[in-house]
DNA sequence: ACCTGAACACCGTTCAAGT
DNA sequence: ACCTGAACACCGTTCAAGT
């Protein structure tokens, strides 16, 4: 009744759903591969059937967290399209919020949806009325407007003792000389907590939405007028 | 004639100068503490005297690789004071790439440098004519658009035989079918190897100075209308 | 105070071997 | 084709010991 040879248990989807778990679990800093063989199971060496390293794996689930991220067209209104972009990789990467720092800062150049949100980015570029001449320096500003917010809003906080870093800083935030930072020391309610530097919460658990909202149309409306501007 | 005890071959600014060196020889991901001690021709542990863990030393190394990024005041001209601070960040981390993964991922919290950079910002907003319910919104708006770009810009590429990546790149891209990607395909010439996502030279080998020029006008820009807009 | 030295509990990855 | 199994060359960190 059973096969000559066993059908393969493994697969490249269940691992990068492992790894996502593992991730999820642990964190990027502590995720390893052997981890992640040891909860499917298997040799840590079964991995490598399927994935050329650490890096690739880590890529994959890279890739597989930023499958929805492209919206559907808007013919007509790039801002809305826009909009909808920033909000949708925000919402991917808290999903996933220990690949933001992976995403944002080196996995840019592997997924093949990559292609796809280049032409959807040049597209809503060009329906701003964006010059020729101007595409690539306002393509690149919209690439890392996409990956900063996200990158930072979850970034981890120190991973090691983080109870006793987050009282520390909570008393170096107590104690700032009001003569030497007046500004800092008149909105420090504001910004306690809830602002970067400032704060000792992570942004998965407090998320900085306002903020985020912001963001976004401090960008557009910034592209907005550079366009203009760009058309004479 | 030689002390009983011999004063201490270490110093704490001294491993952080190793650690600097290691970091532009070998990059982030290689990065050992071992090697750092013996480059400094000590056990290993001797480091432990100076730092409570590997992330203390790096964190230690972004705060000196940031000493030089808060500009000097510009009393009535917030703009002028934003650009200054956005192109000495920069700089500061093309001098130590590796670390603008670090620095804009996560270690947004330690140097005490930091309250001073806090305070700058503040009062750029407040000279700029950020009413108060808006500032901490466009406080966070600022320190991600700080750290935004340098972070995408000089992200590593892939550590793994890097040529072979390379090509596998440049192939995906010549073999762009413009059927699917037609602004792509047509803009294709401008963004190759210029662009985020369909780069293969990383970025401190080609720096992208005129993306980062309008990046830094789309924000300032944006700010403005923003802070217009918000004043009724 | 400052560093040596040994030891612990891990890693990612390679290669050969099994089925 | 797919996985086991052993082995290699590393890690960061702890603890005790030296001076």
């Amino acid at each position: 009744m059973t096969r000559k040879a066993a059908r393969p248990g493994l697969s490249a989807e269940h691992i990068v759903e492992a790894a996502l778990a593992q991730l999820a679990e642990r964190g990027l800093e502590r995720f390893s591969l052997r981890d992640v063989a040891r909860a499917l199971g298997v040799y840590p060496t079964a991995v490598y059937w399927y994935f050329r390293s650490r890096n690739e794996l880590l890529a994959a689930a890279c890739a597989h967290a930023l499958r929805p991220v492209v919206p559907p067209p808007r013919p007509g209104d790039w801002q809305r399209w826009l909009r909808e972009l920033f909000t949708r990789y925000r919402q991917a990467m808290r999903r996933h919020p220990h690949l933001a720092q992976l995403v944002g800062a080196q996995m840019l150049s592997n997924a093949s949806l990559d292609f796809a949100l280049v032409e959807g980015i040049l597209q809503a570029l060009a329906q701003a009325g964006c010059p020729d001449e101007a595409i690539v320096e306002l393509y690149n500003t919209v690439v890392v407007a996409l990956c900063g917010f996200a990158t930072l809003e979850l970034a981890p906080l120190p991973a090691e003792d983080p109870e006793g870093w987050a009282e520390d800083l909570q008393q170096r935030v107590r104690d700032i000389p009001a003569a030497d930072y007046p500004a800092l020391a008149r909105h420090l309610p504001r910004l306690a907590d809830r602002s970067f530097i400032l704060r000792w919460t992570p942004g998965d658990r407090r998320p900085m939405a306002r903020s985020f909202a912001a963001y976004v149309e401090v960008v557009i409306a910034g592209l907005a007028q550079r366009i203009a501007q760009a058309r004479g």
